[in-house]
DNA sequence: GAGTTCGAGAAAAACGTTTCAAATTTGAGT
DNA sequence: ACTCAAATTTGAAACGTTTTTCTCGAACTC
């Protein structure tokens, strides 16, 4: 197999493996000749450095955690495309887990995350409670949290304001005419739903706001929705979905069953994902600085790993953009 | 930081390092009472195992490896959901690489898959160059080809038919009566590129093709491709998309442009993901078993890990399947 | 009962790096 | 040339597991 380690190679170039090591690590504590031939043995052995054994006498990774609620959303994709590509810039891997709104798998995720001593988590929590996470931080794992906003000071997170959006979209649907509004939603546990459906609240200042909420946040729950609200009370003057996935699911039961959009009822989705503007009826929506998300997010991580001492942890709370367009229209 | 060891819960459970080690390995060699001892003292410790003094010491690691082309397609996030599940249901963890189409990117990333001496590498390789496959082979890394045939009995591959697909789509473009047809297409180099225009070309049997080729496969290039067609020489009678996301950016381009669908073009599309259903004019296309071919191969994959001794290589080919909708009608 | 087998657990030697103090070389200043 | 500090390199001890060999005693066979 692999015989050939940091040993051969010291040998090959006639140095010992300490200095095999700096000039790996420490290239600039090496003179210039004796780094020069220690890379061509490299080279010409084509040697791999062991991750493993690396990772376990320097006590820690070059790896980064990150683990999403369903990476079959566009949104997480394209925070992961963020993420991707700033650790790949600063020579990290991404450890990928998709917890698909299980908590149970969440926890099993973490404690691959755990076992692989990942150097830091990028986790968009799928709740509330912040007790794993402390377990993570009490290894020495630094946590960032993705599009949820921290509580605490010692924590950094980057997350947008749903409840900026919620009201954003809702006061666009009012101000469209509309009375009666409903919010379709998945699981109210979920903060991102929570946060959106109290903006939703805060535009309708006392007026009631219809809920329905379902058990995912797919095109399919969103079909399922459209059937719901058609059979249950009839429609609403106006459907605010808590993501594009559920309101592209949504304007499709809709069309299906005959309701025209927007004339028979206004839609608005939330992240503007890419297939928004693509659908049978263009989709009104809010959009999240997705990509930046995961870039920014990714960056204070490693801030924190690489240079513990001087980073400060940030709280940053970006703001969504009403995107209009047919469905509101 | 993490002082918990395998030692302390040895010391704490009254036993030796080894037969810890033996509970969490092999616990049928350790007697029951011993058993649960140990396992109350990870319990109350806290403990967590340090998976790379694992690897290190046993050579191979709980982890695999998945290059993607393009973590933005959907595509490639439904095999990845397909690979996610069986991993993780396995006790494995999967590495996510994107190499976003880049050749070098892919190289970079294979080299950190290696480092991490993950057990194994799914990828979607973006050239046909098989050297550097066979240097991870060397080092004991299983390979296995997705959505890409192997051409080499002693490598695992899933792929679906692109030469059949192509085919069937232009048949049916040419069934539905179109005479001149488009081929708007992503990098000639990419391997399912090629095979598409080679099935549309069969389908055709001589008759010319009108070949549009983008350097990227997303929803712009899509657009752009539109205009390109408008401006140089006018519009076909039908355009074959050689995947969904381009075909939805022509579709974008078409209506913007005032061109109806169908009326003035049919238009297909490939893989059929989910937004094919949904889009403003809905999409024939294409479909691919996607997620089930991320299970497949890695359940491949981990068999060639677990059971090197029994494991067959085999190369599956999986057949695509025509979906009518709106677009061609 | 003696001889044998068997199972459970212990002890110690790896695995391939990094790290750190110590040793050596180099170079500048006189 | 000679000294002293700085720069470079060395060598050996970790890091936390797994694995292999060994010991000890109990259970079995005749």
């Amino acid at each position: 197999m692999s015989a050939v380690g940091i040993k051969e190679v010291a040998e090959h170039a006639g140095v010992s493996p300490g200095t095999v090591s700096n000039v790996l690590n420490r290239p600039e504590k090496v003179s210039a000749p004796t780094r020069s031939r220690v890379e061509a043995a490299i080279r010409e052995l084509g040697f791999v450095r062991h991750g493993s054994a690396s990772t376990l006498r320097a006590g820690h990774s070059k790896t980064v955690g990150l683990s999403v609620i369903d990476i079959g959303n566009p949104f997480f994709t394209d925070v992961t495309a963020g993420v991707e590509d700033v650790a790949s810039d600063r020579g990290y891997a991404v450890l990928l887990s998709n917890s698909a709104g299980s908590r149970s798998k969440e926890e099993r995720n973490l404690l691959v995350l755990a076992e692989q001593r990942v150097r830091g988590v990028l986790i968009t929590p799928s709740d509330e409670d912040p007790a794993r996470l402390d377990r993570l931080r009490e290894r020495g794992i630094s946590v960032v949290l993705v599009d949820h906003p921290a509580h605490r000071p010692d924590q950094c997170s980057v997350a947008v304001n749903d409840i900026g959006g919620g009201e954003t979209a809702v006061a666009h649907l009012l101000s469209g005419g509309a009375a009666e509004i409903a919010y379709v939603t998945g699981p109210l546990t979920i903060r991102q739903c929570l946060d959106r459906r109290a903006g939703a609240e805060r535009a309708l200042g006392g007026r009631p706001l219809r809920v329905v909420e379902m058990a995912a946040m797919t095109p399919r729950a969103g079909q399922q929705a459209a059937e719901k609200l058609i059979s249950e009370g009839g429609l609403p003057d106006a459907i605010f979905c808590a993501n594009d996935l559920l309101a592209l699911g949504m304007l499709r039961g809709l069309l299906h069953a005959g309701v025209r959009v927007p004339g028979d009822v206004a839609l608005i989705g939330y992240d503007d994902i890419d297939f928004a503007a693509a659908s049978a009826v263009s989709l009104s929506s809010v959009r999240q600085p997705t990509y930046q998300l995961g870039r920014v997010a990714t960056e204070l991580l490693l801030d924190e790993c690489d240079n513990p001492a001087t980073h400060a942890h940030q709280q940053i709370m970006f703001q969504p953009e009403l995107i209009v367009r047919e469905s509101t229209r």
